[in-house]
DNA sequence: CTTCATCTTGCATACGAATGCAAAACTGCT
DNA sequence: AGCAGTTTTGCATTCGTATGCAAGATGAAG
């Protein structure tokens, strides 16, 4: 039963008025929980019904001191992962009957105007998930009492929660398969130098090689960045010594290589060079690419994410917590395969060694 | 000077109190363009910040009834023509001093909880981005008095405002160039049916095909969805008549088509096969892909958009305004090129016959 | 029918900032 | 100094909802 026009600026005494009880009434009404009898509640559901009433969110906010909100912060949504994220975060949000301010598209620089609206707004948590932003607007955040969970990335200090995936022994695990599958010279494409996640791969990965006796690493910077990655590849790879297998420090970049790799310097994938990847982001899986790639498992990652704030809205505690979860080596046909070690799991290829 | 820790819940008198004025004085300090002295306005700024004081917009809200956020909706960000535009959107709302409130990852037919929601925290415009949204929602809200805008889509009855492609005239181009091409078996992958942005392409293609004496085309259909898309490929393409021309809705479907076309039916782009898809998006210019689109100007587009928002919301008419931008077909080597037309413009190279 | 316990209800106030209005402070001018 | 004109200031009220408190209504048990 609609009556058409809801008009906004309906107030909860209007309705109270029209059904003939009182504001408290209405207000307990849309409360879950308050107490209110059946019989005022038809009555004043039937008046809202008609007056197309809607409780009004900010006025609410003012008094529960709750908005209700969750700021997400990511500076740039080029790279496929973060928008997987944000679909699932809105989803998670949305099932909590938590809103979604997003806050992107500005350089990095600029945090500081962000970090005033983060507060203005009174957002009741913040998740992180740009590599880049500095770490002292995650810690200001807390210190205001603020519930922050940082995604995919950590400080030094872990005064402030967050949600990873093991990148050093992910790293490493990358290093163990390529040292596997025979290849000889190894490379490195870095992400942003600064990020956590890029220092964590590249530790991880540069530590199995040691292992092995590999000690030296041909080394370029991307920074996470598509031009940028696709300038380090050009470079490195028409080098007269180039790596015949490369580690790329995310899917993003991965793709950019390859396509340099395969259609500008004419070389076969993984018959010339092997390359391996991290995410496991859709283009990953795309045919063309077939990225072997150690995945981040977004879902338990983004509910991780939520149950962090969820937790520490609820108790008002905002002590740090640290989820780091698991990802696994995807097998495709970017780089040469070892010779055992593959298993075949949910109808995914896997790397997996016998030792783990 | 900053001075550490920001408390959260310093009001306005607090601040007050401390500087030795009125709440007023505090509240016309932060209101640019309100009466109050240097003198004054210096003693509460001091004041503030020491104090740490952020005006709450909560409260604010409530009383200008103006929230000074608009809501973005966005069913679904898999396409990366959406993250994009939701990038571009931050940025100029964000110079703008608007926030972004996003609504993404719930499934279509769930969008009345998502149209409460808009109306219970006031938004002050909405930017309905969802190919697959009911018109229903749309036409509620501008109903309700807040500025919408359709972006990338309209419904029959223009009663609310949008921002598009000349789609029709798009898929006509379409024709046009692969007509030109020398093409004989024309084929269609239809985006979401009841979408407007499908039919005017659909539309526009079939006109062009059929003016030229071509009243086949083998229609399949991939709601925008990649896995739609490659089931609707790998039917199309396994017939003994396949087309040799294949125009697909979308660029984020026509990438899935190629995977198929070349990996599982052997198929050689373009030599067995043209391939022409729409948006220009990132992948199309990937060069395993090099797909040859239709482009839709982002840039322009977004900017459109925030226009009439901010044109709406200043002069509080809701008169619907309809910006329809043009586009290009950018050519790459996804499709044969026919003998002319194809110029050269800013480094792209383009499709532009003759007459026009 | 009384009595006490439990539910409901309305009243009044609070949340934090913006603003019309009138009083107060300042300005410049004679 | 005195006055008119202008600017600045504080007071009081407002926005729309939630909630503690006390009064009222209802129900159950005796």
């Amino acid at each position: 039963m609609d009556s058409g026009v809801k008009k906004p600026g309906v107030t909860s005494s209007q309705v109270a008025r029209h059904a003939g009880v009182s504001q408290s009434a209405v207000s307990r009404t849309f409360t879950p929980g308050a107490s209110i009898s059946p019989k005022t509640r038809a009555k004043v559901m039937a008046a809202a019904e008609e007056l197309g009433y809607r409780p009004n969110a900010i006025a609410r906010s003012l008094i529960t001191n709750r908005s209700r909100i969750i700021a997400v912060v990511m500076a740039y949504l080029e790279n496929l992962f973060y928008p997987d994220v944000l679909e699932e975060l809105g989803r998670l949000l949305l099932k909590e009957n938590y809103r979604l301010l997003l806050f992107t598209g500005f350089m990095d620089r600029d945090s500081d105007p962000v970090f005033d609206q983060l507060m203005q707004y009174r957002v009741d948590g913040i998740v992180l998930a740009s590599t880049s932003l500095s770490s002292e607007l995650s810690e200001e955040c807390a210190a205001a009492g603020i519930p922050v969970v940082l995604f995919n990335r950590t400080t030094e200090r872990d005064a402030v929660s967050s949600v990873t995936t093991r990148n050093r022994e992910g790293g490493r695990r990358v290093a163990e398969f390529l040292i596997a599958g025979g290849h000889k010279r190894f490379g490195y494409i870095s992400g942003l130098q600064s990020s956590s996640t890029n220092r964590d791969r590249f530790g991880g990965y540069s530590e199995g090689l040691a292992e092995a006796g590999y000690t030296e690493i041909m080394l370029e910077v991307g920074n996470y960045d598509r031009a940028e990655a696709e300038a380090a590849a050009r470079k490195m790879l028409s080098r007269p010594d180039r790596p015949d297998a490369l580690f790329v420090a995310n899917d993003h970049m991965a793709v950019a290589v390859m396509d340099v790799a395969r259609h500008e310097l004419g070389l076969s994938i993984p018959e010339d060079l092997s390359i391996v990847g991290y995410d496991d982001v859709g283009p990953a899986r795309w045919t063309s690419y077939g990225i072997t790639s150690m995945s981040q498992p977004l879902g338990p990652m983004v509910e991780a994410t939520v149950g962090i704030l969820m937790d520490q809205i609820a108790s008002g505690e905002i002590e740090a917590q640290h989820c780091v979860l698991n990802g696994e080596l995807v097998v495709r046909t970017s780089a040469r395969l070892p010779k055992s070690g593959v298993v075949e799991v949910d109808g995914r290829r896997i790397y997996q060694p016998a030792q783990s």
